[in-house]
RNA sequence: GCCGACGUAGCCCAAUUGGCAGAGGCACGGCCUUUAGGUGGCCGUCAGUGUGGGUUCGAGUCCCACCGUCGGCACCA
């Protein structure tokens, strides 16, 4: 919004020469940014290494390793909602650096994707000179910041000497496979050489030993933690590439770009995150994570355990995954997915027309129109039957789309009495519901009618704990089982599974929802595979030492994209047209020597860069290796002394809670599967996660429903309490959302340093709430924190000389005991990045020395030193003209927090609240350290308890030392 | 439908985790400064915690139900 009654101004020509105005705020930012930088103020040592100084490392003490999740270098430059985790996480490593910790600190850059090759398509300009333009831009933003960052740290995805190091972790990858029994991965060496030796077998028992060698290849590559297969992909033509299951939205829509996506069998790179299933849900327990994020992380791998059920049809055991085994005597039909292989061998000659016009319909559904539950029941019987291995009866076949072929096998037993959906299906076809629980009085009295057993007057089915009946009666020659009476599921579960693992009928499992990561991309601006084709089509990695797979210039950056409704289009890569770099000439180091070869054109998704940055961090100049391991054991080894179950990683990973499963689940995988290689010693990258909020901005629009730009919008006159709001006098509504481009309400942090200051912006952006909380940003506010700073200036500077204004008396005792106490809740605050209430806290004790004829040196020097972290340029500043900068090295950045002194936080004397039943009605004044019978004592004497006690004798009376005394009448 | 977070002043937010509802900022009003506007200074105004119950000497805080807002998942067998 406009902001006419704008609270600053220039500075006219009374205006002192040495006011904190945002003209002197600027030249003091960009003098300091420019002396850290010359002093290398924030370049923080490694034990060894490139960048190791050992004995720097001991000075610093503590190592602390805080972490953003790095940005998309985007175009349009930064708007103030970004850099709030920045800010927090600059406070906090500044903090931690004054008391007495090695910080590393810095930030990098995600810069292959998409928006950078759209803007080349279009332009023609190559992605790498826009994406280094936006990099260069958003760097001098965050520098303009004053955020501490190592620089020399930096990194940026699309740097050779960065994704050299992603391709080789591709390779580990590729040359991996999983051991179910050691449950880690390995490397495939060591399979080859297992069955070389015989000590293990082929999953289908052929013998090693008779294969040919491409049989051999294609045993082996079915094993890899990377491998290429023909498997359903998600098809976008708008982008012109495949895409994650991740990144398609709820409604079938690529979350990038809003384009139509469609399931297709194709030939794709996939990365084997289901065998970390298990430790990826297991080791959550280990983290500091807040438990929504856990939750969504756990939601999307989805682990259920149930148990496997192979029902005899004529075309062979139809295996069936239920999480209810124990409801099998209530099966009634089965129904399999219409893609489901056995449909065609199963359907009875007068089903086949019915069936066929059934699958096309349904195969013409895209994933989201079969996933909505309010469609109704749909579905046609194949005129088979399956044997129920529990009792022996014949059970009605049918294919329907709300079975779905990628979850579990594509095939259930139905069980209407107890599942919502079969219930429905049955209802609809006539299908028989047998009960087989005894749903309780209640849930029957909840639907108004009669209890009993007769399912025909049910509405519902019933789900949940209640006593079996008519579950018992199992085939000739089987051991009985017999349910009835049993009232729990648990067991019931238990002795069914038991039941069908002892005759061959099924066994228990565990099922996921996560579906293997597909990893290409038909695009240009990502990283290529260092991996090569041979001419059988097998593929091979690309030896270490030819790394990086640079690449290839070219001005055809795009790949075909398509009409994006176009479903049965096919992708071309931007790299398939390269000949001259797609055929090669290398010698793999297998002994073949020099052969021809075809290089892979797919190129890496936006997440491989991202899935080890922390890495390259602690070593971004190492040539030989991607991290030392000793540097990657100190910054990010486990740490048992804190937790015997520590799992290592960052101490603090900051970032928005949009990254919940796609980011956080990706680098967790990676960084297991470096810990199982030996690579590295910490089990989980970030042992800390805290998802910042966002802030969100008031966004308008017009009577046409178009945003309009949210600066020139108007504030009017209220009518029935609603304030009301004008465009260009077109009246225009409110709402609230994520500060941005196509809200049009973004609010540049340039404007601010123009009006107020980088320390102004910090200070607010910090003050306005907890870090975790999205708020509203409100650019009339941000005017109470640059009044904060220029009472603070003022109380230690004269505005007409710029002379140091602070006294060497001592403090009255008043006001030392309020700068101790200060400086012990800002100390909490502080280390539970709690800045707001430190920040209110702070202004307290200012305006408290407002009001002193002078700042005593022994106040002045701890508040400059608490406000270092949030405000560090007026800091650096203050700390100068305090004349101290001499002897600590030119810079706060590493003077000692201050420490209160414990017995400055107790007062001889305090005042105690009396309540008369919980009401307060008087208060007294008594010493400190009282006891409780003379608080009793006090409170029965004082005289409007008496009055208010009215001769009455107290019931009860309450003490509590310290705090407060309660009568009870 | 399921899961998770959150509801305190006109607005953004505190409250030692069961012990005096108000720390801080914005807005608003008055006075001072100023030729004036702005800036700056001083003083001041407003609520009883979304609703209804419960536990307790005492509830913003704990428990139950409901309402509302936001986020995630969703025919997941």
């Amino acid at each position: 919004m406009s902001d006419e009654n704008s609270t600053t101004s220039s500075p006219t020509a009374d205006t002192p020469a040495y006011r904190y105005t945002s003209e002197l705020a600027q030249e003091i930012e960009v003098g300091w940014q420019d002396r850290w930088d010359a002093a290398g103020v924030f370049e923080t040592p490694n034990p060894v290494g490139p960048l190791g100084d050992a004995e720097l490392v001991a000075e610093r003490g503590e190592k602390l390793f805080v972490q953003d999740m790095f940005p998309y270098p985007s175009g349009v430059g930064l708007h103030v909602g970004h850099p709030l985790g920045y800010i927090g996480t600059d406070v906090f490593s500044r903090y931690k650096r004054m008391t007495g910790h090695n910080v590393l600190y810095t930030m990098g850059f995600d810069a292959f994707g998409l928006p950078a090759e759209q803007y080349a398509v279009q332009t023609g300009t190559h992605p790498a000179v826009t994406t280094d333009a936006n990099i260069a831009t958003m760097r001098r933003q965050l520098r303009r910041l004053g955020l501490s960052h190592d620089t020399r740290r930096s990194i940026s995805t699309i740097d050779p000497d960065y994704y050299r190091w992603t391709q080789w972790i591709f390779s580990q990858i590729f040359n991996a496979w999983y051991d179910t029994d050691a449950e880690k991965a390995r490397p495939i060496d060591e399979l080859i050489a297992e069955f070389d030796s015989g000590a293990r077998t082929t999953h289908d028992g052929h013998d090693w030993a008779d294969l040919s060698p491409s049989e051999r290849d294609e045993v082996i590559d079915d094993h890899r933690l990377a491998y290429v297969s023909e498997a359903p992909v998600n098809w976008c033509p708008g982008l012109g590439t495949v895409v994650a299951n991740e990144e398609v939205t709820a409604d079938g829509r690529s979350d990038r770009g809003n384009f139509p996506v469609f399931k297709r069998n194709m030939r794709q790179w996939m990365m084997r995150i289901t065998a970390y299933a298990d430790r990826l849900i297991d080791d959550l327990d280990t983290l500091d994570w807040t438990d929504a994020i856990k939750s969504m992380q756990r939601n999307w791998i989805g682990r259920s355990h149930g148990a496997k059920v192979h029902f005899a049809s004529a075309a062979g055991p139809i295996t069936v995954f239920t999480t209810r085994p124990d409801t099998l005597f209530g099966a009634s039909f089965m129904v399999l997915s219409p893609e489901h292989p056995y449909v065609d061998e199963l359907a009875d000659e007068s089903k086949r027309d019915e069936i066929a016009a059934y699958r096309e319909q349904a195969v013409g559904k895209k994933d989201f129109e079969l996933q909505d539950d309010t469609r109704e029941k749909t579905g046609v019987f194949t005129g088979a039957y399956a044997t129920n291995p529990i009792n022996g009866e014949q059970l009605p076949i049918w294919i329907a789309d709300y079975v779905l072929m990628g979850y579990g096998t594509g095939a259930i037993m139905a069980v209407p009495c107890g599942d919502e959906r079969d219930f429905e299906f049955a209802r609809k076809f006539g299908l028989p519901i047998p009960a087989i629980q005894q749903p309780p009085a209640e849930w029957f009295a909840d639907h108004g009618i009669e209890p009993g057993l007769d399912t025909t007057n049910w509405p519902t089915a019933y789900v949940g704990d209640a006593a079996y009946v008519q579950s018992a009666g199992t085939p000739a020659g089987t051991e009985p089982l017999d349910l009835n009476g049993i009232d729990n599921t648990a067991e019931g579960i238990a002795m069914t599974n038991a039941w069908l693992e002892a005759h061959d009928a099924g066994e228990a499992t565990i099922n996921y929802k996560l579906r293997d990561w597909l990893f290409s991309r038909q695009r240009y601006w990502g990283e290529p595979f260092p991996i090569v084709y041979d001419e059988d089509g097998r593929p091979h990695t690309v030896p270490d030492e030819l790394l990086p797979i640079e690449l290839p210039e070219t001005d055809q950056f795009s790949p075909r994209t398509f009409d994006a409704d176009d479903e049965f289009s096919n992708p071309e890569s931007p790299l398939d047209r390269l000949e001259d770099w797609v055929n090669v000439e290398l010698d793999l180091g297998d002994g073949r020597g020099v052969r021809s070869y075809r290089r892979d054109t797919n190129v890496m998704p936006q997440w491989a860069g991202s899935c080890w940055y922390q890495f390259r961090y602690i070593d971004p100049t190492l040539e030989e290796r991607f991290v030392d391991p000793e540097n990657e054991r100190y910054w990010m080894g486990p740490r048992t002394d804190i937790r015997p179950d520590h799992p290592g990683g960052i101490d603090l990973y900051v970032g928005g809670v949009e990254h919940a499963v796609l980011h956080l689940l990706y680098a967790r995988f990676w960084h297991k599967v470096l810990y199982d290689l030996g690579h590295v010693s910490s089990i989980e990258p970030y042992a800390r996660l805290y998802n910042q909020g966002y802030i969100q901005a008031a966004a308008f629009k017009d009577e046409r429903e178009i945003y309009v730009e949210a600066s020139e919008v108007v504030e009017e006159a209220e009518i029935d309490g609603e304030p009301q709001f004008s465009f260009h006098e077109q009246p225009v509504t409110r709402e609230w959302g994520k500060m941005g481009k196509s809200l049009k309400n973004a609010v540049s942090p340039d404007e601010m340093y123009e009006q107020y200051g980088a320390d102004t912006l910090r200070l607010y952006e910090m003050a306005m709430g907890p870090l975790d909380a999205s708020r509203p940003w409100s650019t009339r506010d941000v005017v109470g924190q640059y009044r904060f700073l220029q009472r603070l200036w003022r109380n230690m500077v004269d505005e007409t000389t710029g002379d140091c204004t602070v006294v060497d008396e001592p403090a009255d005792d008043e006001t030392r005991r309020l700068l101790h106490k200060t400086i012990d809740v800002v100390r909490t605050e502080m280390e539970a990045l709690r800045f707001n209430t430190a920040i209110a806290k702070l202004i307290e004790l200012n305006n408290h020395v407002t009001k002193l004829d002078a700042m005593p040196r022994e106040v002045a020097e701890p508040m400059v030193l608490m406000l270092a972290p949030l405000v560090p340029h007026v800091a650096e500043e203050l700390w100068a003209k305090l004349g101290r900068s001499v002897d600590t090295d030119g810079s706060i950045t590493y003077v000692e927090f201050p420490v209160a002194d414990p017995d400055l936080l107790v007062d001889d004397t305090i005042e105690v609240p009396i309540q008369v039943n919980g009401k307060v009605r008087s208060r007294m004044t008594v010493a400190a350290d009282a006891s409780e019978d003379d608080l009793e004592a006090g409170a029965l004497a004082d005289e409007k308890i008496v009055a208010a006690l009215d001769g009455g004798t107290p019931k009860k009376v309450i003490v509590v030392p310290g705090r407060m005394v309660n009568v009870v009448v």
